[in-house]
DNA sequence: CACGGATCCTGATGGC
DNA sequence: TGCCATCAGGATCCGT
């Protein structure tokens, strides 16, 4: 489910509310893709400071650390007082003073993870390979072009993996590569330097545009009050297959890169 | 070091 | 209705 545009929605969603509050419990569900690392009570009378986000994690920090949390494939938050018991998916709870910040995910891809610090082993091995901050002012095309040109794999699984620009995840990298007139196939090391620039512009354009728009409920994501995103609907590739463009009225292809589905006009997009 | 594939897990969907 | 295969917004691990 969620792509930077998702995890920053919910990040919105939820960061006011919380700030300042103080943690009252925190249990847990079945487990996740990795363990909390610590027993649920450190977490109790710890002051909540504040809520950022690093590529798709988001970073809560507390008074004596912080909890990564990543959505994985299907998770979503909710924070709300006056929670109902927790469900079958719902497998972690924060109770604060301000409210329940509750994790629920079906496939259970993703984690909840505390940190003494973020210069702690735990919290680095998941953040010390992660790309640059594709909206934040180090993603500058210079420094991009460098990055692509020393990766020989397709354009689009460049941008899935995350080490050289983070958050880019399925939907949106087939969304970014159309803009930028870019094929999905075409190796990195082989864009020239202006598709590379137009190819960060799009990046930055369509991830903040998800954001504005909510981001993308193709299925199940809603933010932390409850309320789904709008962006598919304006997707010019994703998920479009067999539809003209509607740039150029091509039929729109699918194809498989890596296990996961791609989505380009064959006519807008250029090797 | 970088690449490609397998893998974790559950649920929805479509064909028969 | 049931059964089976396939697919799904992610990212790590492993062999090459």
């Amino acid at each position: 489910m969620p792509e930077l545009p998702e995890v920053e929605v919910t990040r919105l969603s939820f960061a006011p509310g919380i700030r300042g509050a103080t943690v009252l419990s925190a249990s847990l569900g079945k487990p996740l893709r990795w363990p909390l690392g610590v027993a649920p009570q450190r977490l109790v009378g710890q002051q909540v400071l504040g809520v950022r986000r690093r590529g798709k994690y988001l970073l809560i920090d507390l008074s004596e650390g912080l909890l990564l949390l990543h959505l994985g494939m299907s998770g979503s938050v909710t924070f709300a007082s006056g929670q109902a018991d927790p469900g079958k998916h719902d497998h972690f709870d924060l109770r604060t003073t301000q409210g329940t910040l509750r994790l629920n995910d079906p496939r259970r891809f993703g984690a909840v993870v505390f940190a003494t610090s973020e210069d702690d082993p735990v919290a680095q091995k998941l953040l010390g390979r992660l790309g640059v901050e594709p909206l934040g002012d180090d993603f500058d095309g210079a420094a991009f072009y460098l990055g692509l040109k020393q990766r020989k794999a397709a354009i689009k699984q460049v941008l899935l993996a995350g080490d050289v620009v983070v958050g880019v995840g399925n939907i949106y990298a087939s969304e970014a590569l159309f803009m930028a007139g870019i094929r999905p196939t075409t190796c990195a090391n082989r864009l020239s330097r202006p598709r590379v620039l137009r190819l960060q512009s799009a990046i930055r354009t369509v991830l903040a545009r998800a954001v504005e728009r909510g981001g993308s409920t193709l299925r199940d994501f809603s933010n932390a009050q409850g309320e789904s995103g709008h962006f598919q609907l304006e997707a010019m590739v994703y998920a479009r297959q067999g539809e003209p463009c509607r740039q150029c009225g091509a039929v729109i292809k699918a194809i498989k890169q890596g296990q996961r589905s791609t989505f380009f006009c064959p006519q807008c997009q250029k090797p």
